[in-house]
DNA sequence: GTAGGAATTCCAGTGACTGGAAGGTCAAGG
DNA sequence: CCTTGACCTTCCAGTCACTGGAATTCCTAC
């Protein structure tokens, strides 16, 4: 299966799978012309990897996700254990964004938006006027 | 002002303000030395911009804010218009991450995480069983 | 034989810094 | 006067996960 087909199959792009063999995540056989030959393992690996991805797992976390799918006697605790980190690292993500959310939409919400100069927004990423005692 | 204390007095790192430097959002003086010299305007613009980075806003949102913020004549609706798009932009990052939250978190609670190796997060990343039909 | 499409490699760029090397400047202490 | 140490300078490389593009080769069809 020559590189485009997979790029089809997987989801991802010719760049993204050459990229993928460059950093060891996958090592397709070669054929006599120097295209890569890829088998069916090697399709399933890339799906795997498409999907991981999409989940917002590093490229790291991939390769242990990887490693532990071919690992036929691994321990569902040590996958469980990626997935939560991950899932922390998303919830205080998700938290951080919703400070930031509240703090802009009131700053929006007070901003009038029309052709006069006067802008809280601006006002606040100025900080304390001048002027300002405290 | 020395880099040092402006890096101290705006929260910023020396690294951090040399690069605004190289990227011209910021123009210092220089002393006789060689040394960059910040004058107290200077030290508000880096404030400024340490606080708007801080909620999010790009280094190119950041370079049209302060033009606004510095063009005395300035629209406000300039200024909401480039916060909304942000806001949207947090809004949608939220929403995206809430999605993946969701996934992992039923993957998650479905892994029991002990040293068997029977995994449903693996089983979902790797896709249909070769056996499934459809 | 020629056109095209698809494959190959390699280099550079993205955003916003961060780390580190190699060297210059300055004030305090011996 | 010399050293020490903290600070400053520039420049280059690395981060993450690709993405774009150039130059070249390969295969297939007409």
């Amino acid at each position: 299966m020559k590189i485009g087909d997979v790029a089809e199959a997987s989801g991802l792009t010719a760049k993204t799978i050459r990229y993928y063999e460059d950093i060891g995540l996958i090592r397709p056989l070669r054929g006599e012309n120097g295209y890569r030959d890829f088998a069916g393992a090697d399709v399933h690996k890339l799906r795997f990897l498409a999907r991981a991805r999409s989940l917002g797992f590093s490229i790291n976390e991939c390769r242990t996700l990887l490693s532990l799918y071919e690992d036929r006697s691994r321990a569902s605790a040590n996958v469980k254990a990626v997935a939560e980190a991950h899932l922390r690292r998303i919830d205080r993500k998700i938290a951080e964004l919703e400070g930031l959310r509240d703090t802009l939409g009131s700053l929006v919400a007070r901003c009038h938006g029309d052709e006069r100069p006067d802008c809280p927004i601006l006002d606040d990423l100025a900080g304390p006027s001048p002027g300002d005692e405290q």
